[in-house]
DNA sequence: TCTGGGGTCCTAGGACCC
DNA sequence: TCTGGGGTCCTAGGACCC
């Protein structure tokens, strides 16, 4: 907030820009619940079947990660457990050759998704210009403030922990870039203050893997062309980077090499899709269990549907995903003439889409996309399609 | 013993319009 | 005959993020 008084910034002030990640969030959400676990590897995952159970003695139960069998990947991990090597993304049963004595907990969701309203809420009553980034971390704006950032990030850090038990950690840096990749340089329970003239010392000598938006892809065709880390890609030559990269993409990462970044922090965005998608059990075709594969549809159109009306929302882009066994990924939509919500609906426009997709391999995963979304009452207001002509009567 | 579910953004070609 | 230059929408795929 501005101070009372105070003149408004010039357009080119330096801002200040905190980024606030929580800690191992599921699996702290989850030692809450199951205090004693702390201390142990403890892996988030798998499906609900593996609760634990308690006797009639009142002692917890646990599924082991040895005893899992099954698909799917380790949504996260406590610290413990992955100083036995098991992180997020990993396959389930890689993690369980690597830590098979780690306790497995299914992931509940619902709970999280309290914590995280939790956390969100304690941080707006000292900085309300907030940047949702998902359930477990927040941009925010401190341009405004005048604590220096130290004070601040003390403050955000006993709010967040006052509000839930939990701990978090945060960057604090002139942009959204640098505060990313300052959040993460004292984890756990960590703050990191960067200003610019750090980049050399703290930025520089990282990973390109580091800048968030530099994926596996990206690192891959930078690591031939002798660039590895931040410094590297600093110092290649620019007009070079638009030849190899694009002029869009070769440009974004000789800026942020150099640590630029005029990003704002956007406190509100509607969303542009809403999607249910399912791996099954075991891949499925088209012929052989096709019962099967029209109630994963027909249950999958049922909760877009519910998504939608919970959230208020219709649909013109009707869209399918398939996931063959070979891991290739098909999409189609198709673009209705009016919107839809109810699950009837949804499901006619997939089964459109699906006419269109030759089913010959089986398949592990199907999924259902609403897009091109809108509020009903919104509809009167925009209209579909302005007739063109009428703009340019006389051409 | 591989590889979840929910998103965003970008690119690129073709249809179609003026 | 030869061959414009905008623009938008639709569709498909892919990279990336949490």
């Amino acid at each position: 907030m501005m101070q009372p008084g105070s003149d408004s910034p010039p357009a080119s002030a330096a801002r200040r820009i905190a980024h606030l990640d929580m800690d191992a969030f599921y699996a702290s959400v989850e030692l809450l619940r199951y205090p004693h676990l702390r201390g142990q590897p403890v892996v988030i995952g798998g499906r609900s079947t593996h609760a634990p159970v308690q006797d009639k003695d009142g002692n917890w139960h646990y599924t082991r990660m040895r005893d899992y069998v099954g698909r799917g990947v380790v949504t996260t991990s406590t610290y413990e457990a992955r100083a036995l090597g098991v992180f997020s993304a990993m396959g389930t049963m890689k993690a369980a050759r690597l830590a098979p004595d780690a306790i497995l907990l299914p992931a509940d969701f619902d709970a999280y998704r309290h914590y995280s309203g939790l956390f969100k809420r304690a941080v707006a009553v000292i900085a309300p210009d907030i940047e949702d980034r998902g359930i477990d971390e927040i941009y925010l704006d401190l341009s405004s403030h005048t604590e220096d950032s130290v004070t601040l990030a003390r403050m955000l850090k006993q709010a967040v922990t006052q509000a839930t038990g939990l701990t978090c950690s945060v960057g604090i840096a002139p942009n959204k870039l640098l505060a990313k990749i300052c959040s993460e340089l004292d984890k756990p329970d960590g703050i990191t203050v960067l200003t610019h003239a750090d980049l050399p010392t703290r930025i520089w000598p990282m990973s390109v893997r580091k800048i968030n938006g530099i994926g596996p892809k990206a690192a891959e065709k930078l690591a031939a062309l002798g660039i590895e880390t931040i410094a590297q890609l600093a110092a290649y030559d620019a007009q070079a980077l638009l030849q190899h990269f694009g002029r869009s993409y070769g440009d974004w990462l000789h800026r942020a090499a150099h640590g630029i970044d005029d990003r704002p922090v956007v406190t509100y965005s509607e969303p542009k899709s809403i999607s249910r998608e399912t791996t099954f059990e075991r891949d499925l075709h088209a012929r052989q269990d096709r019962a099967a594969l029209s109630d994963i549809l027909i249950r999958l159109c049922e909760r877009l549907g519910a998504d939608l009306e919970r959230k208020g929302y219709v649909s013109r882009t009707i869209g399918i995903k398939l996931r063959f066994s070979d891991f290739h990924i098909v999409t189609r939509d198709i673009s209705l003439d009016a919107p839809v919500q109810t699950p009837a609906e949804i499901l006619h426009a997939a089964r459109e889409c699906l006419k269109r997709v030759p089913l010959d391999q089986r398949m592990r995963l199907l999924g259902v996309r609403a897009s091109a979304l809108c509020h009903p009452d919104q509809l009167e207001q925009m209209p579909q399609r302005y007739v063109q002509g009428d703009l340019f009567d006389g051409e």
